[in-house]
DNA sequence: AAATTACGTCAATAGTACTGACATAATTGC
DNA sequence: GCAATTATGTCAGTACTATTGACGTAATTT
C-alpha cells in the first residue's frame, strides 16, 4: 500500500459540478439493484436465476414468440438462451409449439405453471412500484413513463410497443 | 416438442389487467439495459467489466471509503471485490491509503487516471439522461428523482444521501 | 494476553454470458 | 428437383462475476 511510485490520491468527491448527472446515475443504480432483488429471492427457491426470469417474462408478455424473436429482445446469444430455456421447458413452465406457417419455428408459450410463476415474480416488483407512486397522480406517472421510455435506445423502442395498452390493436401485424 | 403429457400452452398475453404494473416493469428493464450498455463498450477496451465500473464509481463518489464500506454499498462479498479491486489498483486507477485513525483500514482513493476513467464512463450515461429529460422542467426532474429514490429499500436509502447536494455539509460525520 | 476487527488470499463452485463449429429439418429460389 | 438459406439445437471451450468456506496477518479493543 502506498507503494513507491504510487500515483497521488484525489481526495475530493466527483460531483455534478463535473457536468455529469451523478445524482440520477446513482439513483438509477440503487433503484434497479433493489428492484431486481425482489424476484431474485423467489427464483432462488426454484434454482433459477435472473435469466430464467427474463425469458419467463417475455414469453408471458408475447405468447407465441419464436426463439429468434426472444434472442432479439434479450440481446443474448442462442447458446446462452439454450440452457435456460431447456430448464424452463423441462420444468413445465414453458412449452414449444411448432410454428403453423413455418414448421421450423418453435413458438413459445407459458403453461399455467409458467404463468403463475411469472405473476409471482412480478408481484413484489409491482408492489414496489405502486408504493413508489403512492402519492403520484396521472401526470407524475406519465412523466416517469416518458422518462424511462426515452432512456431506451430509439432503434429498440419498437420492442416496448409490442403489447400496447391492453384493448387496442392486437398486434402491429408483421414489422 | 409437444411431448406426450405436455401442459397446455396459454395463448393470451399477461397484461396490466392481472393487477400487475407490467408497463413500468418492462420499461425499467429496457431502460436499465441500455443505460448500462454505454459504459460497457468503453470498459471492454480496458478488459474491465461492470464490476470495475461500480467500484470506480463509488470510490470517486466517496473518496476515502474503506473496503468494508464499499462492500456494504455494493452488496457483494469480500472475495468478489478482491480481484476487481486488485486490478484497479494494479492499473493505477485506485490507490489505497492506510487509515489515519485505524491503521488496519485501507482508505480507497481514485488517482487522476481513475477519476478520468470514471468521468469517461459516466459521460454517455449523463448524455442519455439529459436527452431523456430534454423537454422536462424542474418539476418533472423532481418527480423522477423522487420516484427512483422511492424504489430503493428504505433501510438502504441512507447510502444515497452520503454525497449531499454539493455545497452543503461535507459529510454527516459518523452515522 | 485474549478476543475482535479489517483486510487479504487460497480453493472450489455456480450462473450467465461469450465465440466457433457443426447437425438437422424445413423453406425458398432457381 | 436440387442447392442455398433459415430456424433451431447442441457441443466444446472460455471468461467474468459472483458465491461459500477457510485461513493468515496486523492492529485495535477489552
Amino acid at each position: 500500500m502506498t507503494s513507491p511510485a504510487a500515483a497521488k490520491p484525489i481526495r475530493t468527491a466527483i460531483t455534478d459540478e463535473d457536468g455529469i448527472d451523478f445524482a440520477i446515475i446513482e439513483l438509477f443504480f440503487f433503484a434497479y439493484r433493489d428492484f431486481t432483488s425482489d424476484p431474485d429471492q423467489i427464483l432462488a427457491d426454484y434454482g433459477f436465476g435472473r435469466a430464467h426470469h427474463r425469458v419467463l417474462h417475455f414469453v408471458n408478455r408475447r405468447p407465441g414468440l419464436t426463439v429468434a424473436e426472444l434472442l432479439d429482445v434479450l440481446k443474448i446469444t442462442k447458446q446462452s438462451l439454450a440452457r435456460v430455456l431447456k430448464q424452463l421447458i423441462d420444468t413445465d413452465h414453458i412449452v414449444q409449439v411448432q410454428g403453423p406457417r413455418d414448421r421450423r419455428q418453435r413458438e413459445l408459450y407459458p403453461t399455467a405453471k409458467g404463468r403463475a410463476l411469472a405473476l409471482a415474480l412480478a408481484r413484489p416488483q409491482s408492489r414496489r412500484i405502486r408504493a413508489a407512486l403512492e402519492d403520484s397522480g396521472t401526470t407524475e406517472r406519465a412523466t416517469i413513463e416518458r422518462f424511462l421510455e426515452a432512456m431506451v435506445n430509439p432503434e429498440l423502442r419498437a420492442q416496448i410497443d409490442i403489447v400496447p395498452a391492453q384493448t387496442s390493436g392486437k398486434n402491429h401485424g408483421d414489422h
